[in-house]
RNA sequence: GGGCGCAUAGCUCAGUUGGUUAGAGCGCUUCUCUUACACAGAAGAGGUCAGGGGUUCGAGUCCCUUUGCGCCCA
């Protein structure tokens, strides 16, 4: 038979694309047990997540990639185990961001504004733009491997979600929890829109605080003793704002009640610079006595803690804004400004008027919004509103009481202390792409909430009605996505099966965006919780740690990355470097580090390959009681050589550990033990071995057969961490074997390694422990012999004798001496094992391992200063050991830690007190010869 | 103001029921193109696990506290 052989170096570009259409073609990502088909089987339990929808126009960054390989992973590996195993993709329409760019687009190239283009046309335009861009990012998450079912992919906009978005709105206003109302909310001057309370962000930033003279009406009151507060003119109140422009708005000044300075001013009036309206001078303990002058202006139209006075007191609201941040009517001889040119106009007119103290430069948190990035303006508005309360109640409950889960767990308290202070939430957008809000006005003022599109007001029963024209917030959309991309409010077969859905993996920067929405809607639309677990990852840094922006210059393109390195190189990056919850740095070296690993691998699966290609059927002893059946597993026995139930051993452990590292969610932890046990044990110590035992007919058979089986387990293990390179690997293996005399082992494998069984974690046998500490011994003596060929630059080509001086252990080292021979560059036939030696050989170097002493032939290379040296740091370090395990030993150890651990000490301490011995007649011996 | 997180090798980070010689990658030094791999192999240097106190036979790991940095909420 003749195979082609495998490139040197692993190719990541010609075999992702390859592999991923082999899966999509094979219907890989598709839950097994469908029930849109016959034969499903209800009581199968499914493993769900509903993918984070990116922006349907966006394109790939780095946090994509992040949640894109954590949840291909999670899905992976449960597909792996069994489960009927369904992810479902989609994108969202991210109302602002989307409009924003498309309205960019038609200023730049057709010099039109959507405002002259009109709702309509821009709406259509908008979908023209999503069916062109729309398929970039879904294709850019493809190229990272995801193994999401396409053809579940939904839209937030679909007639589908669309249907679900007006069912939840009909259904909370009938329910009362939803109301429209004039409210002071947050304005974004420069889209023009509401935004609620999570889309305004604070920064501090360096600011000016003004002083001024709030001038107080004469007072008819009687003169007070001190003289002053006569009722004459020249008195005022000293009031210092960030804000000069809404002085215009202001409607009292407050002082605090106690505050002495200020009291006599109680019930007095002042008078607005300008304007000359007439306002309280009230008393409130919110005013901070320390903060600027004491006093505080009140704008209760424009400033939330304002308007909480002004409710308190009773005050009236001015609003001195329009929708673009100009100064309306209500602002005099200001009106039609800007808000930052009103400022500096009405200050200079202060100035002119004596009513100005000084400025101060200030730092201070100003809110800005999220997407436009101006200031944002505190605005008296008529919007829709969510009154949270009771949902926020219920998605409470859902976590204390253990329903749902957050990991990691600290970020329950967050998600707690949010929701316990959580306000009414403003769904309405003043923007045209989106959901349209499903309510109906007629001239008479009566509204027509409904399902379907009315044609009349359901009050009155006038044809005249129009729709709303706001849009809701897009999160609202999304806060149904677990259950509408299922199918709700139809009780399709999806959404019977697979909702609730298992898993809510993403980043914990919008845990209260989305998680903690989808919690209440999930909670009060389909009575269930939306997921069992929350997993949330954290943010993806630069290689210092910083924000990634364009601004800065430091972001890193994915794609760029996957071109460069490969898309299991960044997956691996993404998912080793990181734990939950916690923010990851992301550099190239890193990546480039683990596509060395992924070609590592491919290069140990190519040895492994060749090893079986060249097994001759012919040549082989019957060995096939030994493949299969249960006892494959008992590698402490039999034929077996100490390396191959060395191996095994170790493999088994780390199944345990990857199994245990999964079920808490250390994912990171698992891949790190995954790459240190395939580089580490098994390419860097038992292909070495293998290589030998290659050599001989005695062993061959059993050796290609452990490094078959070994590498089929890590290939399985690996999969759902870097699924291109490992599924390519197992696919030249499975080949490979069903046309060798090892077919056996692969009889029951399937057709592709997405669809194999991930390796489970089976009982110790009992052999384990004794095979590993034997090997270790192995490793140790092969260690000390090559550090001291590289200490007295012995050529690696040079093969040297030795005489091992070996007590009890001669056994082990005569049976291991053609595994020490290859490893540490002696001469098979040169060694020579004693339990003694009665005289130590001339002109050699001895190296101490233990109990064991050895001697190598250094003649010429000899260094007995040196020696000595090496000698007694040696005996220094193992002196300070043995020192130390008595202390621990004659104290309370030896009687209060558990037998286990003392004997393990125990015997540390013997193994030292044998090494000291050796190294000291050693030294003596050196003394000696000098 | 309230809450949370981080501080471990030159750099970036692992280290989850506390077990006694603290690990990796990158970088650095020396050697080697040995028929899986130079995207590699071998050897090596490098850490009082931020400071202090406590619990314990035993603390990087648990508790308290100080300092520095970051984040979230108000």
């Amino acid at each position: 038979m003749t195979r082609q052989e495998l490139p040197k170096a692993y190719d990541f570009k010609s075999t992702e694309p390859r592999i991923y259409a082999m899966w999509e073609a094979g219907d890989y990502f598709k839950p097994w047990n469908d029930p849109n088909k016959p034969g499903f089987d209800p009581t199968v339990k499914p493993f769900v997540i509903s993918i984070p929808p990116p922006n349907v126009t966006g394109e790939l960054h780095l946090g994509h990639a992040m949640f894109v390989s954590m949840e291909d992973l999670m899905i992976r590996y449960h597909r792996m185990q069994g489960y009927s195993t369904l992810w479902v993709p989609g994108t969202d329409h991210a109302g602002i961001a989307t409009q924003l760019m498309v309205e960019r687009d038609l200023l730049k190239n057709e010099e039109v504004t959507r405002e002259e283009l009109g709702r309509e046309k821009f709406i259509e335009r908008t979908w023209e733009w999503k069916r062109k861009y729309g398929g970039i990012i879904t294709e850019q998450v493809r190229r990272l491997g995801a193994s999401c079912d396409w053809s579940r992919e939904r839209f937030t906009l679909d007639d589908g979600l669309s249907r679900a978005v007006r069912e939840a709105f009909v259904r909370l206003y009938e329910k009362g929890l939803i109301y429209r109302g004039p409210r002071l909310i947050n304005w974004s001057p420069g889209l023009k829109t509401a935004v609620s309370d999570l889309e305004v962000e604070y920064d501090e930033e360096d600011a000016t605080l003004y002083f001024f003279k709030y001038m107080l009406k004469s007072s008819p009151l009687p003169p007070s003793a001190d003289g002053r507060g006569d009722g004459g003119e020249g008195e005022f109140i000293p009031v210092a704002t960030i804000r000069p422009e809404t002085i215009l708005g202001d409607t009292a000044v407050a002082v605090h009640p106690e505050d002495e300075r200020y009291r006599k001013f109680f019930g007095r009036k002042a008078i607005v610079p300008i304007l000359g309206r007439e306002i309280p001078v009230i008393a409130d303990t919110y005013v901070s006595r320390e903060f600027g002058t004491g006093a505080l202006k009140i704008t209760p139209g424009h400033d939330a803690n304002d308007y909480a006075i002004a409710q308190r007191h009773d005050l009236p609201i001015i609003s001195i804004l329009d929708a673009e941040a100009k100064v309306n009517e209500n602002g005099g001889k200001y009106k039609g400004q800007d808000r930052f040119e009103a400022r500096e106009n009405l200050w200079n007119d202060m100035k002119a008027a004596g009513l100005v103290i000084k400025t101060e430069p200030y730092r201070t948190a100003l809110p800005r919004s999220q997407r436009g990035g101006e200031i944002v303006e505190p605005m008296i508005s008529t919007q829709w509103f969510v009154k949270i309360g009771p949902l926020a109640q219920a998605a409470l409950a859902a976590v204390r009481d253990g329903r749902i889960r957050i990991v990691p767990e600290r970020f329950e308290k967050v998600y707690f202390n949010w929701l316990e202070n959580i306000k009414d939430w403003c769904i309405s957008r003043q923007l045209w792409w989106g959901h349209r809000i499903p309510v109906w006005y007629c001239p008479e003022g009566h509204m027509t909430v409904t399902r379907e599109d009315p044609s009349q007001c359901r009050t009155c029963g006038s044809k005249e009605i129009r729709q709303d024209e706001d849009v809701l917030d897009t999160w609202f959309s999304s806060g149904l996505w677990p259950f509408s991309t299922l199918g709700w409010p139809e009780e399709t077969p999806d959404y019977k099966y697979f909702y609730p859905t298992s898993y809510m993996e993403t980043g914990y920067d919008i845990l209260f965006f989305w998680v903690a929405r989808m919690i209440m809607s999930g909670l009060e639309y389909t009575g269930k919780i939306p997921f069992h677990t929350v997993y949330l990852h954290g943010l993806v840094r630069d290689e210092i740690g910083r924000k990634m922006s364009k601004t800065f210059g430091n972001v890193i393109d994915p794609l760029t990355v996957m071109d460069e390195y490969g898309t299991d190189a960044l997956r691996f990056t993404l998912l080793v470097g990181s734990t939950p919850g916690n923010d990851t740095n992301v550099g190239v070296k890193k990546v480039e580090a683990n596509r060395n690993f992924a070609n590592k691998l491919w290069n140990a699966g190519r040895f492994v390959i060749n090893t079986i290609n060249s097994l001759t059927p012919h040549h082989l002893p019957p060995f096939s009681e030994k493949v299969g059946g249960e006892g494959e597993g008992r590698r402490g026995e039999g034929e077996w050589t100490l390396a191959d139930s060395w191996i095994w051993a170790r493999l088994q452990g780390l199944v345990r550990d990857v199994d245990r590292q999964f079920q808490n969610f250390q994912y990171g932890q698992a891949g790190q033990q995954i790459y240190d046990f395939i580089w580490g044990d098994f390419a860097d110590w038992y292909v070495e071995i293998a290589k030998e035992q290659l050599k001989s007919e005695a062993t061959r058979e059993q050796t290609a057969l452990t490094l078959a089986r070994v590498l089929d387990v890590c290939l399985r293990l690996l999969h759902p961490f870097t699924p291109f390179v490992t599924e390519e690997i197992w696919g030249h293996l499975h080949s490979t074997l069903r046309d060798s005399a090892l077919k056996e082992i692969c009889k029951d494998w399937s057709n592709a390694l997405i669809a194999a069984r991930f390796p489970e974690p089976r009982k110790v046998e009992g052999w384990e422990e004794e095979k590993v500490a034997e090997f270790t011994l192995i490793q140790e003596i092969v260690r000390a012999i090559r550090n001291l060929r590289a200490e007295k630059n012995v050529a690696p080509s040079k093969r040297l004798t030795a005489q091992f001086s070996a007590g009890d252990k001669a056994g082990l080292l005569r049976q291991q001496s053609g595994v020490i021979a290859a490893l540490a560059g002696l001469e098979a036939k040169g060694i020579k094992i004693n339990k003694s030696l009665r005289k130590k050989p001339e002109d050699s170097a001895a190296l101490v391992v233990g109990s064991i002493e050895i001697y190598l032939p250094l003649a010429g290379m000899m260094d007995l200063a040196a020696d000595k040296v090496r000698l007694e740091k040696e005996l220094k370090e193992a002196e300070s050991h043995i020192e130390r395990l008595e202390k621990l030993l004659s104290g309370d150890f030896a009687g209060k830690a558990p037998a286990a651990v003392v004997a393990k000490e125990r015997e540390k301490l013997e193994g030292y007190r044998e090494t000291v011995k050796k190294l000291k007649a050693q030294l003596k011996q050196v003394t000696l010869d000098a």
